[in-house]
RNA sequence: GGCGUCUUAGCCAAGGGGUAAGGCGUGGGUCUGCAACACCCUGAUCGCCGGUUCAAAUCCGGCAGACGCCU
């Protein structure tokens, strides 16, 4: 146990795989408080699609970065970051322990190994800039080439459909003057300034598949179509953060009569499946990461994982 | 029982003598400021048997199955 570095308990996992219950238990055992990792819990008024645990369901426990946005605010992984390392240190001087729970792998490794973000590297206005660019005839063409000019490494990983990642590499290019490969991957070396035990809870992928649709049905039941019918009307447009989360994506088109219900909801199921699937892809390319099959390992063995690593 | 149509990957499906489009799903992967995002990769020898031909999934015949109509 390093005792200069803040213990860090981190439930990672594909979503509808029970890393919410297994993070509750975990903070009523071992005294710990949870630090939500999860890009859609962080706005108000989302509660049945992201599935939320409600005030009940948490016993207590306290709860971070939950409700703490507006659905009409844009979020991204440098304010997810900043909100965690805050909430962390608070919870660790209160003695407690902090447990980040989450799916959002980007934001995970924000967060674990801190990765740098400045002022400097982000140019909202250079980026409509290169959007605009993009969107031209031949626009995608030249900033590719642009990119293959500037950070040829970058480049060569990337294809040229990715515009989206496209345009972020340019503009941390144009506005810091470095490829965005060599930040990358001095970043990527960095150690985590945690005491950190990162476990990612998996589950047999027919299995959390079942539990998938399952979930999708009793959300609808829940009464999600009403979730976002409210957001709508009060004011969340397609184009937002929040409206691009699965569930609310797809029943925001059906109430735009692109879609009929029975097409939404499918939709829904295949690609939360999609995403979990995706999911899976990035914590198995983590490097600190342990995967802990819930349908063999329960709390009481974590919590052991936990006593060995603290007292090692 | 007769006549007709159909039979291509897990599903949908194009092609109709020169060596198998595409979509979906599945699986794998990339991803440091929108990440529940964006993007990339991934499979068959064409129901079975025989014939014609230099060459057949493509033409002919038989068989099987599906569907439709008729008695």
């Amino acid at each position: 146990m390093n005792k200069d570095r803040i213990p860090l308990l981190v439930i990672a996992g594909p979503t509808a795989a029970g890393k919410s219950a297994l993070a509750l238990e975990l903070a009523e055992r071992l005294d710990g408080e949870i630090i939500s990792a999860d890009s859609v819990q962080v706005y108000r008024y989302m509660d049945i699609g992201s599935a939320k645990l409600t005030k009940e369901e948490m016993r207590g426990i306290p709860h971070h970065l939950i409700d703490v946005l507006d659905p009409k605010e844009s979020f991204d992984a440098a304010r997810f970051q900043a909100m965690a390392k805050t909430a962390i240190r608070e919870v660790d001087s209160r003695g407690h322990l902090p447990i980040v729970c989450g799916g959002t792998g980007f934001y995970l490794r924000a967060l674990i190994y801190d990765t740098a973000f400045t002022e400097e590297e982000t140019d909202p206005a250079l980026r409509k800039v290169l959007q605009e660019e993009a969107a031209l005839p031949g626009g995608k063409e030249r900033l590719y080439q642009e990119l293959t000019a500037a950070d040829p490494d970058y480049a060569a990983a990337l294809s040229p459909n990715n515009v989206k990642r496209l345009i972020r590499a340019l503009e941390y290019f144009r506005a810091t003057g470095e490829p965005l490969s060599r930040h990358n991957k001095k970043e990527r070396e960095k150690e985590s300034p945690y005491d950190l035990l990162y476990l990612a809870a998996v589950l047999d992928r027919q299995k959390l598949y079942e539990r998938i649709d399952r979930r999708v049905d009793r959300m609808m039941e829940a009464g999600l179509l009403e979730e976002v019918r409210f957001l709508k009307e009060y004011g969340c447009t397609a184009d937002m953060t929040s409206m691009q989360a699965l569930g609310y994506r797809q029943l925001y088109q059906y109430l735009e009569g692109q879609l009929s219900l029975p097409e939404a909801v499918e939709t829904v199921k295949q690609e939360t499946r999609h995403f979990a699937k995706r999911q899976l892809t990035w914590f198995r390319a983590e490097k600190d990461i342990h995967f802990i099959d819930l349908d063999r390992t329960g709390t009481a063995d974590v919590q052991r994982i936990w006593d060995q690593r603290r007292n090692a």
